[in-house]
DNA sequence: ATATATTTTTAGACTAACCTAAAAATATAT
DNA sequence: ATATATTTTTAGGTTAGTCTAAAAATATAT
């Protein structure tokens, strides 16, 4: 059993894996958890200890199997509560994260596994990101930045890779929702903003939007 | 802020004021929380400081107007949590207090009244006891132990006083639950043990148990 | 290749929440 | 009333998780 603590790092040192491959740098792993890289050493030993990760001083940090398996769990029961608090208590998707972060660490396995089936098995979180199974694979699909389609391509938006409420309440701002389909109608290669059509009516979403929305292309 | 240590002392000393009135006792304490009586010393100042309790020392503890409304909020999560446990994932009444014990911290002002919401506002947890509301009010019923009624009175089920696991399935087997009716059928002086009618059968209950059923007389 | 900058680890401290053992206060029994 | 028992507090330690500052290792730039 681990600390929220433990866990939060777990977590932590899984997305960075998924970003950057093996070999999670102290200061990149202090920088997420907004800790001091002195203490990220520290736990870095303990979680050694328990084979969580494997450590080779100044090397950086890689999950082990078990590691992956427990990280996967965290991952799995934060994306379940979120859906629950979007899609049983009016939650918005950008209110989610917070409290999602407290739930996550509750240990109970009957209550993650009967949340899944009060909650008819969910595939994706709020904002897009699959939900790790038991065994805690997660399918992955195929999808692509916005600012990646050229133009006259057509795709819908299935994810947002910042998620910051401030993102989100502006892409609800902008009517921009998962699900939404989306034509790119004209690249601007000048600031990389583009024109898109969504709902039959045409906008320009800046660049930094295009990076931060996922689409999955149309065949 | 409270940590979760802090609040289990604070709902400790709540449950505790509620049995024995004023000046809770260091050891009392200790044992409800199954630790020392030194480290509950160490807490109680800590909670003093924080003007949550008002604690003379040797004189035992007591809840202040805060201190009390604290710890009212969180058996207000605490309740709320078993009854969404039972009421939507299926947990039975003797599972549910464990995880409840841990749920009961999560920190969201917005989540605990969104479910107060979905659950439609019950008034009672599973127990039978009481949901305090957002002001920490608790509505209270006027109940008696199974084992102080008198021959041929009738009333229904309306709690327990011990909710432990074992308790619990024990009333389950025998068919007992909250909301059934119940008549005393006969008392037996010699062991306290009582003949009871109840679903149209009659059935032989212990003092043991008789001690621990709470029963809401029929006027 | 060497100097400089950056990253990482170590050393030493702090706080919260515990503990044990001893001392002090209070309660109980004769 | 005094002695004894019990309860409560104090004193001093431990562990988890954090911090700052300094030392060591690694990376970068000339
Ligand atoms: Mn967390
Ligand atoms: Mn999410
Ligand atoms: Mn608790
Ligand atoms: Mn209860």
């Amino acid at each position: 059993m681990f600390s929220q603590s433990e866990e939060n790092y777990i977590k932590t040192i899984y997305h960075l894996e998924a970003d950057f491959k093996k070999g999670i740098s102290t200061n990149a792993i202090a920088k997420k958890l907004d800790t001091k890289a002195s203490s990220v050493t520290d736990m870095i030993k303990k979680l050694s200890e328990k084979d969580v990760v494997t450590y080779k001083k100044y090397q950086g940090v890689t999950l082990t199997d078990f590691g992956k398996k427990t990280a996967a769990n965290i991952v799995r029961k934060h994306r379940l509560w979120e859906v629950f608090l979007v899609d049983k208590l009016n939650f918005s998707w950008d209110e989610v994260h917070e409290v999602a972060e407290q739930l996550e660490h509750i240990k109970s396995p009957k209550l993650i596994n009967e949340l899944d089936a009060f909650l008819e098995y969910p595939k994706r979180d709020p904002h897009g990101d699959p939900i790790p199974d038991k065994e805690g694979n997660l399918q992955i699909i195929e999808k692509s930045l916005l600012s990646t389609l050229k133009e006259n391509e057509i795709g819908v938006c299935v994810g947002v890779d910042d998620s910051s409420s401030e993102f989100l309440r502006f892409l609800d701002k902008q009517g921009v929702a998962l699900g939404k389909q989306i034509k790119v109608v004209e690249k601007e290669p000048f600031d990389g903003s583009l024109v898109i059509e969504m709902d039959g009516k045409t906008l320009s979403v800046s660049n930094k939007i295009a990076s931060n929305l996922y689409i999955q292309k149309s065949r």
